[in-house]
DNA sequence: ATGCAGTCTGTAGCCACTACAGAAGCAAGA
DNA sequence: TCTTGCTTCTGTAGTGGCTACAGACTGCAT
């Protein structure tokens, strides 16, 4: 019965179903030091807050939105000293931006190379290969 | 004066230069058994012939479309063996576009959610902002 | 009391390199 | 021949961002 409140706090697995960060990655992050150090039980086991895990799914969605664990670790940092100004975070989105936009563009002419390739390979049985002699091609 | 031919072979820096490959990447390919063990002259020194400058472009040319080392072995592997088709080279060619595209695709996704984000920005000095705040929600 | 899921620490592995340190090789000029 | 200075050598460790163990312990329900 009894539903998890923050008073008891979260053990690791709750905090772990609840952002959809794995265990070992929670470990992970409190020991470079973007997760703090949280509470534990008599015996040794984590006990999170309320606070903890929402600054766990600030880590998650960023994550998912490709900052790096660097870019993440300034942004808490931000966050946590309070003394941020909306211009700083957002100079640190558009840069993201920017280099989101470059990969988009390098994987385009990527792909455009290899449907090139590809089609101008005749599939069949013989071992004769515009693909490989592309790949083999100088420069 | 003497410019180097292959009769003499290229050592491991003018591969280099030739194919723009790292000399420890070069070092590294032979590690994990994707180039050969070339030559060695007396004193020790790496030795190349001119297929493997052909073999280490192929990398090269095949790295920077974004096949993956297991990508590039099983290509080797076809080539080394000469017992490949036109259908098998050209279905992981296949594959891996396919995989760029997805990349491509998720990649477009996170641009629009950090368009979104920077949208709603004032850029102003107030510590008060939309993209943290998007952060913090949950899910 | 027992059983079993959850958690603990510590270490090693993943990919594809990159970066050293410290020693040795090599080619050209004096 | 000797020196100078660049190149190369081996071996090891680090990068980012986790993931995967092993082997021991905790915590909770029955």
């Amino acid at each position: 019965m009894s539903d998890i409140t923050n008073a008891r706090g979260y053990p690791i697995g709750e905090m772990s179903k609840r952002t959809g960060v794995n265990i070992e990655t929670i470990r992970y992050y409190e020991r470079i030091n973007i997760m703090p150090k949280p509470d534990r039980t008599a015996g040794g086991n984590r006990q999170y807050n309320h606070d903890q895990l929402k600054r766990l799914s600030f880590i998650k969605t960023s994550r998912e939105l490709g900052f790096s664990i660097d870019e993440i670790r300034a942004l808490l940092e931000m966050v946590d000293r309070q003394d941020f100004t909306c211009g700083e975070v957002y100079g640190l989105t558009v840069g993201h931006l920017a280099s989101v936009r470059e990969k988009i563009k390098g994987l385009r002419k990527l792909e455009k190379a290899l449907v090139g390739m590809a089609a101008e390979c005749s599939q069949g049985d013989v071992p004769d290969c515009p693909i490989l002699e592309t790949l083999f091609e100088p420069r």
